[in-house]
DNA sequence: CGAGCTACCTTGCATCGCAAGGATCTTGGC
DNA sequence: GCCAAGATCCTTGCGATGCAAGGTAGCTCG
């Protein structure tokens, strides 16, 4: 018997490459912990289905050295580890940016965009 | 020695998903053939880097009936295949654009969309 | 003729997000 | 005191996509 279909869904393919800025957007104003992450990325955003998603990218985040971590007993749970910016991540959030907001545009040129009059 | 890296880049993984609504998006408003819209979407855009890619996205996009195609005789070369959107295409094409928005909007609301003073 | 461009295509790979599952630790209801 | 439920961390295997490389054939022009 199959097991299930991970279902790979346009959301799904959109969100490549992306996610790993948005995690960087979120730890731009203050550290945060993974689970933290996965509520607020898969909250009204809906920019994340599921855990198995964030920690693997946290693992890698956290070998290229763009975030540190440290960890922090909870009152209420299990500890957590916290991540927060290094330098490295504070400039690859600047260099994405650049990189987005290009992108934005290449597409919207091709798709176009609506609200334009000409 | 091994060959080469394909070079997985950020652009790349960003393109994940789009590029399939690009190629609608430049058969709205008129049929084209596979060798044009790659000169279009790698041109300015940047938007595609090797016709490796556009091709195996063209078959898909017809096995999936969203685009029809035709042959044609070319007076300066070998002949064109030129896809033309179906009515389906059309639709997913809509739908896109609803998406896309969505998920600009998603992504600009947690890495911040540049008004930021520093 | 043959180099070079047009134009089509295929194969194999790297990467990413996801579902599923598992391990601890804490709290709250009974 | 005990066990379910939740918080919190993690790993493994898979599907989809864009890409590099390479292959075929037609047309043009020096």
């Amino acid at each position: 018997m199959l097991a299930s279909m991970p279902l790979e869904t346009l959301e799904t393919q959109m969100r490549k490459g992306v996610l790993e800025y948005c995690v960087l957007g979120l730890l731009e104003d203050q550290p945060r912990y993974g689970y933290e992450l996965v509520q607020h990325l898969a909250g009204a955003d809906g920019l994340l289905t599921s855990e198995g998603t964030i920690y693997p990218l946290l693992a890698r985040m956290r070998r290229e050295a763009l975030v540190v971590t440290e960890w922090q007993e909870s009152t209420s749970g299990p500890p957590r580890r916290y991540y927060r910016l290094s330098a490295d991540g504070r400039r690859g959030l600047r260099e994405f940016r650049s990189s987005w907001k290009r992108f934005v545009t290449a597409v919207e040129s091709v798709i176009g965009k609506e609200g334009d009059p000409e």
